[in-house]
DNA sequence: TATAAACTACCTGAATTCAGGTAGAGATAA
DNA sequence: TTATCTCTACCTGAATTCAGGTAGTTTATA
């Protein structure tokens, strides 16, 4: 038997998951919350299979919310549940902890495909979630077409920059003086049009060159 | 009729892809090519509707030949094609303007939902190179569990630092005393043990405080 | 009310970065 | 051989960061 929790301020939402499961004999629906704070005392004593947790609560963000009940309760696997859909938040949600995704507007089909794939250690998300996620990185490809010329030596500055080295260590590492080091930098930000290495070290990432 | 251009080392991989596509009438295997160089050469002319590139060739790297060919080639859907299934090369093909991933152990199915997929503008990935690229973002659960507590000023100064902003600039924009922005920044330094901005921010992203 | 944490602000001095240059040597292609 | 690009190295001076502290005020909680 399988135990299910429904953290969500909207009854609709308890109540529509409950119509879509009410004839599957291996779930149970344990219990619902409405906000943040409901939830985690139920947790503090229960410890379901599967936790649907609406990202937009009234009192609390989901974000956080999905990582405190991670850091009580290692075993249950939780599923974002929200009407948008973002890249952001997804992988911020599973960076927290979060086992999948679901949007609310899911079939019955999709929410039972979901809880059996986490279930058996998968990570899932819903069609169109996971095709924002993998836009995001498709994303820059316009940025392609613009990406500056950067020589051998720019490359490993810029790599050794962002590893987080200090000019004169990586004059050192590199058995350079410190006055060359700092003339490669000033090469990468006059190319990356960036006036501090922390600027640098953004533009580069979002062109790829990282 | 779709054109397809195969780009493959292996003689074995265009002859199973021929087979599989011998009798689907709307796709027209277009030309081989076993290196990077042969490839350029006949794109130079030609502009297939797909291409399938293997990304280990004898004379170049496949995520720059990738990029090549988009450069010079805006229309055609490139799907990237692998014994492997490595997270990273995955996004640096998507990156670098691939539209989608095959394992060469596909079946035709998938190919040709892949090709389907492709043409409509998604992104297409088979299962498992999907599931790799999820992980790499599960991969770091387990980092939750000793992230350090940081304020709500010093998260905030932890985003500009990430923006690029220097000290006098983010005490200028939160109406602060630069001492101040400086106290914070310490702080940060000090609980997550870095002893420079660049060193900081990478801590932070690894932990996904970022 | 008392306490602790967070926030704010400051100091000194050293190290590093930033900005604007200069210039010679080595490697490569025409 | 010449031209060009890359690499190496240097200078000055200003701005910023780093490191080690100090201390008062505000906020939230018990």
């Amino acid at each position: 038997m399988i135990t299910l929790y429904i953290i969500d301020d909207h009854p609709l939402v308890a109540g529509g998951i409950y119509m879509m499961l009410k004839d599957v004999n291996y779930i149970h629906i344990c219990g619902t919350a409405r906000n943040g704070k409901e939830a985690m005392e139920f947790l503090e004593t229960n410890e379901p299979d599967i936790i649907l947790l609406d990202i937009s609560l009234p009192d609390t963000d989901g974000l956080q919310l999905c990582e405190q009940i991670r850091q009580k309760n290692k075993q249950s696997k939780i599923l974002g549940l929200t009407s948008a859909n973002d890249a952001s938040i997804i992988t911020q949600m599973l960076h927290r902890g979060a086992n999948g995704y679901l949007l609310k507007n899911m079939e019955r089909d999709e929410l039972l495909e979901a809880i059996d794939r986490v279930l058996n250690g998968k990570i899932f998300l819903s069609k169109s979630a996971n095709e924002k996620v993998l836009e995001q990185y498709a994303s820059v490809n316009s940025a392609l077409e613009d990406k500056p010329a950067l020589t051998r030596r720019e490359k490993e500055i810029l790599d050794l920059l962002n590893e987080g080295l200090k000019g004169p260590a990586m004059a050192e590492k590199l058995f350079l003086s410190p006055y060359t080091v700092e003339t490669h930098r000033k090469n990468l930000m006059q190319k990356l049009n960036a006036s501090s290495t922390q600027q640098l070290l953004k533009t580069a990432r979002e062109k790829g060159l990282l």
